[in-house]
This record gives C-alpha cells, sequence and structure tokens, in this order.
DNA sequence: AGGTGTATAGTCCATGTGGACTAATCGACT
DNA sequence: AGTCGATTAGTCCACATGGACTATACACCT
C-alpha cells in the first residue's frame, strides 16, 4: 500500500507548503515561486503545476474551495490544503531532511524546514551531517584508490568536483548547524507575522 | 527544426561515450556504469537505458551491429556508435560544458570533457567561471536585500547553502583552471592505452 | 483606429522516467 | 535432489514533465 507522502514531488511539496500561507489558485502560485525564485530548486511551468495540483486533489492534500471568473477571462479555481496535506508536508519534510541522496528534495526540505520545531530540524541535520561525512569519505577513497591504479587526472575530473562540493557542504553544514543551534537564531511561528509574504502575496494576486 | 543534439538527454550521451570505447549492449553499460559509479550523476534504470538506446538508434546516432544469444537466455543486442554519433558527443560536450544552468548535464559534460582538446576545454570552462561568478554575486545581492528588508533567516537556509555551494564551486574551479592549464597535467589520447577500463569492461562483460 | 506585444489562466500532448514484471541461468545451502 | 536467492537481459506500463497551443484582456505606439 503506497503512502501519498511517497508519491510527493518536489513540487508537489512546494504547492502543498503555499497553500500553508493561503487559499491560492494555481496561476497565482506560479508567480509567487517565480518572485521568491524557488524556481532555483524546482522548475515551474505550467503543464506540471496544474498537474500537480490535480494529483494533489485526487489525493485528497488539497480540496477546492471556489471557482471565480473575472471578465470573460479564464475561470481561476482556489485550491486550499486539507489536514492531510499540512501532516503530509511534516512527515516529508522529515524524511528528506536527513537524506543524502536526492539532492533536489534535500534543497526543498531545507527551504521549508521551518515547518519543523527547531530541535527536530536540528537532530534531522545531524543525521544528515554523519551520512554526508561517511560519503565524502568513501568517495575520496575511491578518488585515491583510483589515482594509485594510475588512472589520468583527467578521467577523473567529476569525481574531483564531486568531493570538493560534499567537503563544502560539510562544512556548510557544522557552520549552519552552530548559528541555528544559537538561541539568537531565530525559530518558529513566534516572530512578526512575515509582512513580506503578504506584500509578494499582494503582488502576486495583483 | 530540432537538432539531434538538443534531443540528447545526459544518459543519452553517457551511452554514445561509453560506445565510443567499443561495442557493446545495453545491459553490459548499466553495470559499467554502476561499476565506475557513473550512477551518481545520472539515475540508471534498465527501462530508461532500453528506451534511449532505441531513440539514439532512430536519431541514427547508434547502430545495431549484431545479435547473439548465450543458451537460452534473453537476446543481447550489440549496438556500436556512428559517426554522427559521435560528433554529437563533441558538439554537446561544448555546449554544455560552458553552461551554469543545468547541473546534471554539466557534470556529464565536465565527466566526457577529455573528448575535448585541452585548449578549447579551458576556454569553455573559463567562460563557465565567469558566468558563474555573476550567478554567484547576483544570488549574494539578493540574499543581503532580503536580509536588510528583515526576513528572518530560518527562511533563507537554502539561499545560504546555495550562496555558499556557489562559492565553492568557484573556487575549485578557479584550482583546477590553475591545475589543468600546467603543461604537467596530462591530457590527450597521448598517454597509456588505458588498461584499466579494458579490465572493467571484461569485468562488466565477464 | 489599427497593429503589436505581453500578461492572464489554463488545456493538451509528445517524450522521458522508473518501477514492476518475466523468464532463464547459476551458485549456495541443506 | 530440491529450493532459495541473486544475476542476466530485457519488456511493459503508469505516471511526471515541459513545451506548444488557445483565447481573452490590457498597454503601448503611430
Amino acid at each position: 500500500m503506497k503512502d501519498a507522502v511517497d508519491r510527493l514531488t518536489p513540487l508537489g511539496l512546494m504547492v502543498l507548503a503555499l497553500l500553508a500561507e493561503g487559499d491560492m489558485h494555481p496561476y497565482e502560485m506560479i508567480r509567487l515561486l517565480r518572485l521568491r525564485r524557488d524556481d532555483r530548486i524546482v522548475p515551474v511551468t505550467n503543464g506540471t503545476m496544474y498537474h500537480t495540483v490535480a494529483r494533489l486533489e485526487r489525493a485528497g492534500l488539497v480540496a477546492e474551495v471556489g471557482v471565480d471568473r473575472d471578465g470573460n477571462r479564464p475561470e481561476r479555481t482556489t485550491y486550499s490544503v486539507t489536514d492531510a496535506g499540512t501532516a503530509a508536508v511534516g512527515e516529508w519534510v522529515r524524511r528528506e531532511l536527513a537524506r543524502v541522496d536526492r539532492p533536489t528534495e534535500f534543497r526543498v526540505a531545507l527551504a521549508e524546514a521551518h515547518n519543523l520545531e527547531r530541535g527536530e530540524a536540528i537532530d534531522l541535520l545531524r543525521i544528515r551531517r554523519g551520512a554526508l561525512a561517511d560519503a565524502h569519505r568513501a568517495l575520496a577513497d575511491g578518488h585515491r584508490l583510483a589515482q594509485h591504479k594510475g588512472v589520468p587526472a583527467q578521467y577523473l575530473l567529476e569525481v574531483d568536483r564531486d568531493e570538493a562540493m560534499l567537503g563544502a557542504e560539510l562544512a556548510w553544514l557544522d557552520d549552519l548547524l552552530a548559528r541555528i543551534a544559537h538561541p539568537d537564531f531565530l525559530w518558529g511561528p513566534d516572530h512578526e507575522p512575515t509582512e513580506r509574504y503578504l506584500a509578494q502575496r499582494k503582488a502576486a494576486r495583483q
């Protein structure tokens, strides 16, 4: 029996996270994602967005809440996230935040990590830190072994880069963990009610 | 009029590059890619591999060179790369090595950069270096601006990471360019005939 | 008044992907 | 001798993606 969370694509999760900020129609989500440059992480195209929302509806994670029409333009169907949808966000983020395979999933989970409690996020990132260190060591060992066996460096350019990138991610993660664990680092819904997001939504809705 | 090179997927290009080492059947390619851990870059599944090879054949980039059968096992269809296929590898790598969008395409291009002349590879990587620096600056500016506008840091975790990663890639690229431009760095087909690859192929063919 | 361009909101379809499945062979255990 | 599991080589299909397309409305020229 496949869980609905297993079928969640990165864009599917971003949609659920957006709807947590308020009801929206798909086109507004497209605009908002582009405005926030979240299309750095996940490509956002019309076809995929509408298809994704339809899938989420079939899975019961979002629900239609109204259709309105502005002049003679196409109808706009507004959606709302369900309780199951909200739960799915937490479950998905918890699962992906610690994994080191699936880089894009991790970037989405990181962007939505604020949906978790601070302590939980830290725990998951520490697990990730360990897995990342293992992967880094394994790749470095393989690299050295290949060099030792006489494989010319020109064939190992990508391995070299991968190793450098893994090292950089480790360094960044250690730095982040230090910052995030410090009580001066704001966390949770106990801060100013995100005026910027409201302004963005207004701009996206216009 | 769409060029066949435009339709080349990362796996498609890896297949062409593999066939440059010698004729093979699809299953051997799967084994060889996994053995070399190239599935770090591109996911390798049965369905995708056979589909990809079929597409390459329709495009005239590879050609069937024989079907053999071992006992009562399924038939093995062996393929060979065509002249158009060899040309496509160069064209594709030249195009992708300089681009900063499309990260997976770049990793494949880097892994196959040895198909280019040293000077050409260096020129393309220098172009990439410039584009990467621009992207890094733009992202850092956006990050600072958001912070200045009062967006809490917990919402900017992914931007922070992206910025760190871009910086790390720039540093790595500068280092690589320095190493690669040095005459001590071996380049080109003028070295020992890759015994390791032959051994790997034997293992993959078994 | 007419033409050009772009934003809005969405549909549709050709490709590409990846997991499930088949069916035969081989090795290892018991 | 029998069975369990893994490997080999490949097919098949459900689903996801993204680009092309539609049709209306608004803005800017000239």
